[in-house]
DNA sequence: TTCTTCTTGTAGCGAGTGCTACATTGCCGA
DNA sequence: TCGGCAATGTAGCACTCGCTACAAGAAGAA
């Protein structure tokens, strides 16, 4: 059950789209399985239960994730971390980003109501992005690390905002954070 | 039913109580009703159905959580915005508003969703909080639109930061926002 | 061939979901 | 005292949920 084979990528392709539509916690096995044109019954026998589907969907999400950005941003350093922001949330704006923006309060939503396995995703892809921010921040950053973290913190606030249909407030965040002095 | 009579309201209290320990979006009707000493069959006697609810809960929550917050920080403008976000995160992060806290990023997530209901509730939350902290702002703020907006952004990534465990991700960007020269 | 092992379909279980039909209580006004 | 209406209990419907028991095909090893 380790190696992924070719069809069960497949499967976990179809059902990420099917998610990515529709959200990740009111996902349940039969639609999930109708959208990778499967079976319930054959969810659970290549993924042991619920929680192994959604385990291995949070992976196969966060890789897409990941390379989709890349694919976007490439790692070089920006002229100004108020640049990188900028950037950063363009891609998050777009129709692309949508879903996993989407998928991405679900989860934490689920931290918040201290399900593990979410918190510690989510956890992991945080220190993730702090990597991702930290190589691409101005050489002359004087702390590189509190910048990084900084503008995450900004970042996730933009996507609450845009979420409930503030993304005018997330603006004068994103504008702030670029024009101050402190870079 | 239009007025709330003391029983709804006891029931409410109750339903309120429950949410705030378990969440929102996860909540039936039965459990609710359980919560409160009654019957899945009363509550939609009371409500109509279980969207009705759901309503009358969000609307009970939001008026006790800014009843709350007006309780733990008078409306009174403060020296800095700094300390005024300072003052706003050491309350979202007391015990108290925990609850809070996990019912409003399933309203982000629903939000997020689409879910119509739960998008409305969400801008208008914001508009208020906007509002609230608009007046608490220093005297001499020169776009206290702007800098609420701000403020409420950067709240709002401290929520999600917190949410999953990085809650010194939201530290570095709350001494950022206080220690900038644009005050 | 026969035997084993992997894969898949069919059917269903027990629990939970929102909601409703129907009957019964209790109380208040006429 | 009686009629009417609001309030409540009991039962249940049609559905979804995660998961499982059982059997059967498929495919390769002996």
């Amino acid at each position: 059950m380790n190696e992924i084979s070719a069809k069960q990528e497949k499967v976990l392709a179809a059902m990420a789209a099917h998610v990515l539509e529709h959200g990740l916690t009111t996902a349940s096995l039969r639609p999930l399985a109708k959208a990778a044109s499967t079976s319930d019954r054959m969810l659970i026998y290549h993924f042991g239960d619920k929680d192994g589907v959604i385990g291995a969907l949070l992976g196969y999400l966060a890789a897409g994730f990941v390379s989709g950005l890349d694919m976007a941003i490439p790692a070089e350093r920006f002229a100004t971390k108020g640049a990188l922001l900028a950037a950063v949330v363009a891609v998050m704006r777009s129709p692309m980003a949508a879903g996993y923006a989407r998928v991405w309060l679900d989860i934490v939503a689920a931290s918040a109501r201290r399900e593990i396995a979410y918190a510690q995703t989510g956890g992991a892809i945080i220190e993730g992005f702090v990597a991702w921010v930290t190589v691409r921040l101005p050489d002359g950053e004087q702390n590189p690390d509190r910048a990084a973290r900084t503008l995450l913190t900004v970042l996730e606030g933009t996507l609450v905002m845009d979420a409930v249909g503030h993304g005018d407030a997330a603006d004068a965040a994103i504008a702030w954070f670029s024009g101050d002095g402190g870079q």
